[in-house]
DNA sequence: CGAGTGATTGAGGATGCTCAAACCACGTGG
DNA sequence: CCACGTGGTTTGAGCATCCTCAATCACTCG
C-alpha cells in the first residue's frame, strides 16, 4: 500500500503532508513487516539496517539488567518512529518487543541521508519525533522518580488512555498490557502493583478486563496523577 | 568570539565541522550569556526564543510537581545543548538551572530553518543530539526504576564522573553538586541519599567534598552500578 | 555573633519487597 | 470428557528499604 492512502494518515493527532514529501516518504518506504504478539523487533546492541513507523498494534522499549531486571522505557503506539537510535547512530542501546500483533512500515536506514538533503521539513520533523520521545521520558522520569504508588499507576493509565484515545481508539477499548508490564514501567514488584490496581478498581477508576486494563474514569486518574494533558497539536507522521 | 576558535571544539569528544558549516554556525550565533550558579536559565511553560550550547560549567534540567516535589532529569555539560524543545515545539516542558557559574552560547531560535533548508548535516547532527539526550534519559529511567540505591547511586556518579573526564576534566576533579542534587535526580529523599553516599565514602570509593563528590574510584562504581560506558566516539558540537 | 546552608545521625513508622500459596481461564493431550 | 500444565491475577505474612521527624554539627557570610 502507498503512504498516500495509508489509513492512519487521516487520523486526527496527524498533520497533513505536501504532496512532494509524500511521494518521497513513499520511495523512502520497503515494505511492510508483520510480527506476532511478544516477538522482539530490535535487541539491544544489535545494528539495524531499517527504521519503522507504527501502523497498527502496540509495542514497547525497555532495556534490561544483566541479571534480568526489566525497565519499560515507553510504548510506541500507531504513527510512532521506532529504531531511530539505530538509524542515526549504528547501535540500539534498548529492545523493541510487540505488545499486541504488530504492522511496522520499514524503511532504509541509508534513505535518511537523503531525507536530510533534500527534504529539511522531513528532517525537521524527525528531529521534532526526537524530541517529542524526549519529552514522554521527561514526564516518565518524573512520575517514577517522585511520584507515590498510586499517583504513578494513575498517570501511567491516565497517559496511556489519552494516546490511544487520541488515535480514534473508543474511550473504552482495553489497554494491551498486563500487570507485569506495568510493573516493569513503574519500577515496582508485581505483588505491589496487583495491590495498587486493585485499589483503583475498587474505587471504580478502571476495571480490569479480558487480558488488560479498561480505564473508566481518566479525567479522575489524571486528577490522581496530578497530571494535566499537554502538546495536543497535530504531529508528523513519517 | 567565533566558533572558529572556540575553546571547547578542540577537545577529544567533538568531531571537527567542516569550515562551510563553521561559518554558517557562526553566523547563526547571536552572542553569549553568563549565568550565576543557582539561576534559573529556562522556565517550564514559558516559550523561548533561543537555544544554547552549553561553553562552560554545569546546569540541569528538572520538572516539578505542583506541590514542590523536584525531579532533576539529566544534567547539561560543556558541548551540550539546551533549549531544543522550546526551538522545536515552542514551549519547554522542564526548566533549566545553572549548578556553577555557566557560560552559554546563544542561537536564534528562527536560524534554524535555515539550517534544515541548506545545512542537512548540522540538521542531521541536531537530531543526533536529540536522540544522544534520548538514550541518556533512558539510561537514568533503568537506574531509577531497577537498581537499588548502592547501585542506582554509583552509577549516577560514575556517569556523570566518565561525561566530566571526557572532556578533559581532571579524573579527580569534584563533581559540582549538593548531596539535595544526588537526591532529586534519583528519587530518594535527602536523609537516605545522605546514609548511601556515606556508605559509598567509607568504603573509599567516592570523598565528599568542598561541595562536591570526588569520585575516587570510578571503575569500582561502575562495576557496583552493572553499568558499561558506551558510545564514546566523537560527537557534533553545535 | 547570629543566621543560613548543607551534611550527618538516630528513631520510629510507612511503603514496597520476597516468599508462598491459591485461583482462574485456557488450551493440550490422553 | 477430563486431567494437566501454563500464564496471569490475587491474597496473606513477615521482612527490608526508604521515609519523615527531629536534632546536631561544620562552615560561611554579613
Amino acid at each position: 500500500m502507498g503512504c498516500v492512502d495509508c489509513p492512519i494518515r487521516k487520523l486526527p493527532p496527524f498533520r497533513p503532508f505536501e504532496p512532494a514529501e509524500l511521494e518521497f516518504v513513499n520511495s523512502f518506504k520497503r515494505g511492510e513487516l508483520a510480527v506476532d504478539r511478544g516477538a522482539t523487533v530490535l535487541v539491544e546492541g544489535n545494528s539495524s539496517a531499517h527504521l519503522y513507523t507504527v501502523l497498527s498494534g502496540w509495542a514497547f522499549r525497555y532495556k534490561m539488567l544483566e541479571d534480568g531486571r526489566r525497565q519499560i522505557l515507553n510504548y510506541a503506539l500507531p504513527g510512532d518512529l521506532i529504531g531511530l537510535q539505530a538509524g542515526l547512530m549504528g547501535v540500539m542501546e534498548h529492545s523493541i518487543e510487540a505488545l499486541t500483533p504488530l504492522r511496522l512500515c520499514v524503511f532504509e536506514r541509508s534513505g535518511m541521508d537523503e531525507l536530510y538533503r533534500n527534504y529539511p521539513g522531513l528532517a525537521f520533523d524527525v528531529t521534532w519525533l526526537a524530541s517529542r520521545e524526549e519529552q514522554l521520558l521527561d514526564e516518565n522520569l518524573l512520575s517514577i522518580g517522585r511520584r507515590s504508588a498510586i499517583e504513578r499507576t494513575a498517570y501511567l493509565l491516565a497517559s496511556l488512555h489519552a494516546r490511544s484515545v487520541a488515535l480514534g481508539t473508543a474511550p473504552k477499548a482495553v489497554l494491551p498490557i498486563s500487570q507485569q508490564h506495568v510493573a516493569d514501567t513503574l519500577g515496582f514488584s508485581i505483588v505491589h502493583t496487583n495491590k495498587t490496581l486493585r485499589k483503583l478498581a475498587i474505587q471504580g477508576y478502571i476495571e480490569w478486563a479480558e487480558g488488560g486494563c479498561r480505564v473508566v474514569r481518566s479525567g479522575a486518574l489524571a486528577r490522581i496523577a496530578h497530571w494535566e494533558q499537554v502538546n495536543t497539536r497535530k504531529r508528523p507522521l513519517i
